[in-house]
Parts: structure tokens; sequence; C-alpha cells
DNA sequence: GAATTAGTCACGAACAGCCA
DNA sequence: TGGCTGTTCGTGACTAATTC
């Protein structure tokens, strides 16, 4: 590229346009001139080539698009990388090319002062892009996120932040002082216990960045900027960014803030199959204090010696609830043995058990009815404010037929009501062996004599 | 509309069970 | 036996429903 910063070309000519980076404006091709299309690094848009034609195609940052080139034409078809179809165009100085020609090979395209260049050259590693002077980095890694970034108001965490790289570097004094600038006063740290009350959302795992497998146990720390700020994004406007803006001015951060900091970092420490090693568990305690000094002692979170602290404390009672969850979860899936029937089938079903009572002409179908049912029966029993005496009011045969209540206890459980019965006989006759076995068959303990005698009695009544 | 109550959820701490 | 992992219990916060 033939024109140096600060300098833009017009036509032929060429000239400084600003003494200063914050001065630079942006400099775009339009056909044959070149121009500036803002003054502001705030202002600075996407510069994209439209047929002949150069353009800007949004002014901020928020606003960045996946530029794509269909046929002769350039344009922005889509807010989201999940929707890019072609390629994507990207300005290189004063050059425009195509970088890819499949979406898995999509790059990133942002202006760096005066340049655009791709910053990631596959769709796992597709951030949001934020100019910050004439640098922009990546602030989240994964593409889930960056939908998520036009909800926020004006992208405050990708600014917050400089980069990805090795250094862990704490918020730009330039955005601490945009904040006190603010029209909204509300303090940051009001800000963020009100979030904190809120507590944490387990749906935010999902969109935390997954990059364990690229993780190098070599490094000192783990990016503990990107776990926090994509962990904690979007709930009613706290990003972790300004949460961690809000640790920093403590001296010692409270205990709902270290809380979260420690929830975010465990749940990212959280894998499907897998639980966390010592060495991760330290590494993470390291990183925490290393990027917060002001939470004191690593230990805290997690002791190598005792292998124990909150941090490893959280994410295994977390790892245990999730698996809970999900099997609390299945249970309530559809029963397999219950068949979805038309409206009208049950209908003519219910009006068919109402009017008839069980007899052995009808049995089979009343049988029928029943399977018919069994669907919104389930709903209805399930129905809290359902009482046994509705239910058998409702359908009586479940009184009377005595098959109806096998079929149904099969269709529910999935097993035969005998094999409850089998199993329950086995378990009952235990009992009774280790009752006898403990107290005695000559039992001291009169009220234990009588509860063995009487649970030999039941059982054979219930033969 | 405010106050109260009940249900739910997530958490930390302690304890229990399994296994090498 | 000790480490690892899961479970239980008590607590606090939140929310929806109920009562006044």
């Amino acid at each position: 590229m033939g024109v140096g910063a600060g300098e833009i070309q017009r036509g032929e000519d060429a000239g400084v346009v600003a003494e200063r980076v914050e001065e630079v404006g942006v400099v775009v091709q339009r056909g044959e001139e070149t121009g500036v299309v803002a003054e502001r690094v705030e202002e600075v848009g996407v510069v994209v080539q439209r047929g002949e034609e150069t353009g800007v195609v949004a002014e901020r940052v928020e606003e960045v698009h996946v530029v794509v080139q269909r046929g002769e034409e350039t344009g922005v078809v889509a807010k989201r990388v999940e929707e890019v179809g072609v390629g994507v165009v990207v300005q290189r100085g004063e050059e425009t090319g195509v970088v890819a020609e499949k979406v898995e090979e999509v790059g990133v395209v942002i202006q760096r002062g005066e340049e655009t260049g791709v910053v990631a050259e596959r769709v796992e590693e597709f951030g949001v892009v934020v100019q910050r002077g004439e640098e922009a980095g990546v602030v989240v890694e994964r593409v889930e996120d960056v939908g998520e970034m036009e909800d926020q108001d004006n992208g405050d965490d990708a600014e917050l932040m400089d980069s990805v790289g090795d250094s862990q570097r704490l918020l730009s004094d330039n955005r601490m002082e945009d904040l006190e600038n603010e029209d909204n006063h509300e303090s940051i740290n009001d800000e963020v216990e009100e979030e904190a009350s809120i507590g944490t959302d387990s749906d935010e795992d999902e969109d935390m960045p997954d990059f364990h497998q690229d993780e190098n146990m070599n490094d000192k720390y783990y990016p503990l900027q990107i776990i926090i700020v994509s962990m904690r994004k979007g709930i009613r406007g706290l990003k972790g960014a300004v949460l961690m803006e809000a640790i920093q001015k403590e001296n010692r951060p409270s205990a709902i803030h270290t809380r979260l900091i420690m929830n975010a970092a465990g749940r990212w420490l959280i894998r499907k199959d897998k639980y966390p090693s010592p060495k991760e568990f330290a590494k993470m305690a390291e990183s925490i204090t290393n990027f917060f000094p002001n939470t004191g002692n690593s230990k805290i979170f997690y002791d190598p010696v005792t292998k124990t602290g909150t941090l490893e404390r959280y994410v295994r009672q977390k790892r245990s609830r999730e698996k809970k969850k999900i099997i609390k979860n299945n249970s309530n899936s559809p029963l397999t043995g219950i068949k979805t029937f038309s409206p009208r089938e049950v209908k003519e079903a219910e009006i068919y058990m109402r009017t008839n009572t069980v007899n052995r002409a009808n049995k089979q179908k009343m049988l029928h009815c029943l399977t018919v049912t069994r669907k919104i029966r389930r709903d209805f029993v399930k129905d809290k404010k359902t009482t046994a005496d509705m239910i058998l009011n409702k359908y009586p045969m479940l009184i009377t037929l005595h098959e109806a209540v096998l079929e149904e206890f099969e269709a529910i459980t999935g097993k035969p009501l005998y094999r409850l019965v089998q199993t329950w006989d086995k378990i009952e006759d235990s009992i009774i062996e280790e009752a006898e076995s403990k107290f005695g068959k000559t039992a001291s303990s009169t009220s234990a004599r009588e509860l063995i005698a009487s649970a030999k009695q039941a059982k054979e009544d219930f033969r």
C-alpha cells in the first residue's frame, strides 16, 4: 500500500490529513476517488467494495457485518456468520480481495487504522471485532457471541478488551473515563450488586468459549479476561468486563464479586465428561489471583496441598447438580408407551367411556378407549389440582377393569406390574430377615416384635 | 397496592461412598 | 487409607400466588 498513515489519495494527489492518530480519518476508495469517510475513530466503518465502488457499510463496530461477494456485487448479506453464503471481501489498503470461498473459511474483516485485515481464519475463531484507536482486536471467541453483541448497548465489553494475547492487562484508563462521563450515573458497583442478586443462570454456560482443546498447560495462566467476559455477558446489561472493572476498583473484592469470578472460572473448567485435574484447578486459581491480585491468596480458590478450595467445591457440586438435572429432565420426557391420537379420536373415546359401562362385550373397546385417552389422562393426573376421586370418577374402569390397570402401569413405566410385585416381594423378605437378624426372633422390644409380626401378616394377607 | 406466604433454585459446608 | 467424586442439609434469594 502506497499511502502512509494519515495520508489520503484524491485522484492522483495525496496529502496528509492528520498529525495524530486520533485525528486520522478513514480512507476509502470510491471508484477512482479516495476520501475520508469518518473523522473520529468511533465512526469508523467497514470498508467494502460494491461492484466498482467502495463504501462504508457500517458506522459503528456493533454493526459490522459479514461482507460477501455475490457474482459481481459485494454486499452485506448477514449479521451473523452462520448466515454467510459466499466468500468474504476484504480491503487491504488499496486492494480488495476474496479471502474465503466457503463459510468455514470466512474470516473476520476488521479495520486497523487505514488497514483492513482478516483476524480469524476459521469460523471457530470468529470473534467480535472492536476498534480501539487505530487497533482492533477480537474480544469474543465464538460465533454465537456475535449476535449477543448486537443486543448490548454499545459493545462496551469489546472496547474494554485489548487483545487476546498473552498479556492479561486490565482495563484501559480511557474506558474508565468514558464510564464516568456517561449519562448514566449509577455506580458500577450498584450495577454489579444488582446483577449479583439475580444469581447466575446456568444457561449462560452455553456461550462459554470452548478452547480447552487448544489450551496449553505449559501456559502459566488461563485467558481469564475472555472467560469472564463471555461468561457473564448480557445479563440485564452486566458484562464481565464491567464486573472486572468493579473488582479492580475495590481494595478487596466483595464476597459477591469474588464469587462471580469464581463461578465464571468454575463453569469454564467444567467439562461434560471429565473432572478438571488438580493441575487445572491450580492453574485457574493462579490465573484468578494473577489477574485480580486484590483477591488475595490463590489457595482460597484451590489449595494444591489439600486439593480443595472454593473453586474445586463449586465445580464438583455444579457437576453433580447438573447431572441430576439432566436425569430429572429425561424423566419428564414423553413416555414411549403412550401413543398420540387425533383430537377427534380422543373426544370420541372420552364420550364412549362416559356413556357406557364395562361389560364382556365392550371390554376390548373400553381398553382401546383407555389407550386413546392415555395421553390426556396423564396430563390430567399430573395436574396438581387433580385428586384421586376426580380421576376415578372420570375413569371408573380403572377400578372395575383389571386389565386397564395393568395396561396403564406398563404404558407409563415400561414394565409390567407383576415385576414390581416380584421385586417388592424380595425387598419385603429382605426387610423382615434384616429385622429378625437385628432384633432376634425373640426380640426383647415389644414394639419390634409387633412390627415384625405385622409385616409378616401383611405379606400373607397380600397373597 | 402492600404485605405475607409458599415454592423453587442455587449455593456452601459437611458428610458419605467408591476405588486404587 | 487417602483421594476423588457424589449426596445431603441448611440457608438465602427470588418469584408467584394469596391475603388484606
